[in-house]
DNA sequence: CTCTCCATGTAACTGGTTACATGATTGG
DNA sequence: CCAATCATGTAACCAGTTACATGGAGAG
């Protein structure tokens, strides 16, 4: 299980709340790792009982208390293990390739249909990198050093988003 | 969810028991839907329980009874009714893109082994979706009509994981 | 005044993995 | 003889989603 391994990163450079986590979450490994608020404020309650991470509460006046996780040097340890140990292969469960396969049982409109409704999303995403590619693209060179590793996560994104919309030209091109 | 109608997928061409399915989803939706046996066992039992499925049990000897199940009505209207419904787009969580992140904290041949390991899974699956390419490519005209819409999906195989794999190229080049 | 964002959480449920369990047959 | 494959399942656990719940601040 990784979203723990995930929060480990997302803290291990500054730490946050549930909150500041969620938008780092969209900001940062958006492409490549989900989490819903529900899940994350969850996790940080086990990884904090778990001596993972310490928790420092900051009272609020009429709101619930902002409570601001740091890792430990436990979690950091936990972190390091976890990158230095093999993942598995991460295998997809994709809906819409299922459906694709058995399209003949109906009309193929509605199959290109929902092909283009998925394609917008991935049109925007890859627009999303490319912006963000861009902004690296235009950093000195200092400050590009420090961003390579997240850059290359970018280029998978990129190179991902291109290869489904390549499939999905060849999709179109079947279909109509 | 989704495991349901992948199974009724599956059955809606022929009826077949637990490990019949097994081996088709093996076979034929292998790149993008995953399915464990005890998974597959569990869900026939609830599909049948909920009339989607009905089951005909062969005694055998010196071994469990072999249950095969075929898609009833209901099953093939459940199946149709999800296929005219919109999918989500699936969101992958990807614990290697959260490592190579972070991979900054460790050696960074640690990254490059990894990348390597996956990289042969990746080429084999490459491999096996080339020949089956071929072999498509191979048929007359009128059998390929057939299998036009499973061979879209085999498509979306090659094309991603030969972006994988260009992937893999550029973190190479930047980690050696 | 309503909508969106900020900010936090609990509870029930569904989906999926890991571990356990059994035993025959086939190929090297 | 040993490993792999055939063939079936249960139980405990872990991960993730959906629904529910609350309430302030700022924008239009």
């Amino acid at each position: 299980m990784s979203l723990k391994h995930a929060i480990l990163v997302l803290l291990e450079t500054e730490p946050g709340s549930g909150y500041d986590l969620l938008k780092r979450f969209k900001e940062r490994l958006g492409y490549f790792w989900n989490a819903s608020h529900q899940q994350i404020y969850l996790q940080l309650k086990n990884m904090n009982q778990a001596g993972l991470l310490q928790c420092e509460q900051q009272p609020q006046v009429g709101k619930p208390d902002r409570k601001v996780y740091k890792i430990t040097h436990s979690g950091h340890e936990a972190l390091l293990e976890w990158i230095e140990s093999p993942a598995k292969v991460s295998r997809v469960n994709d809906a819409l390739l299922v459906k694709m396969y058995a399209g003949h049982l109906v009309d193929k409109h509605i199959i290109l249909q929902e092909i283009l409704q998925h394609k917008k999303v991935h049109q925007a995403m890859l627009n999303t990198f490319l912006t963000l590619e861009e902004k690296y693209l235009n950093m000195e060179a200092q400050e590009k050093a420090g961003y390579a590793l997240p850059f290359l996560t970018l280029r998978k994104g990129i190179l991902g988003e291109q290869a489904w919309l390549d499939w999905a030209v060849e999709v179109e091109v079947f279909l109509t």
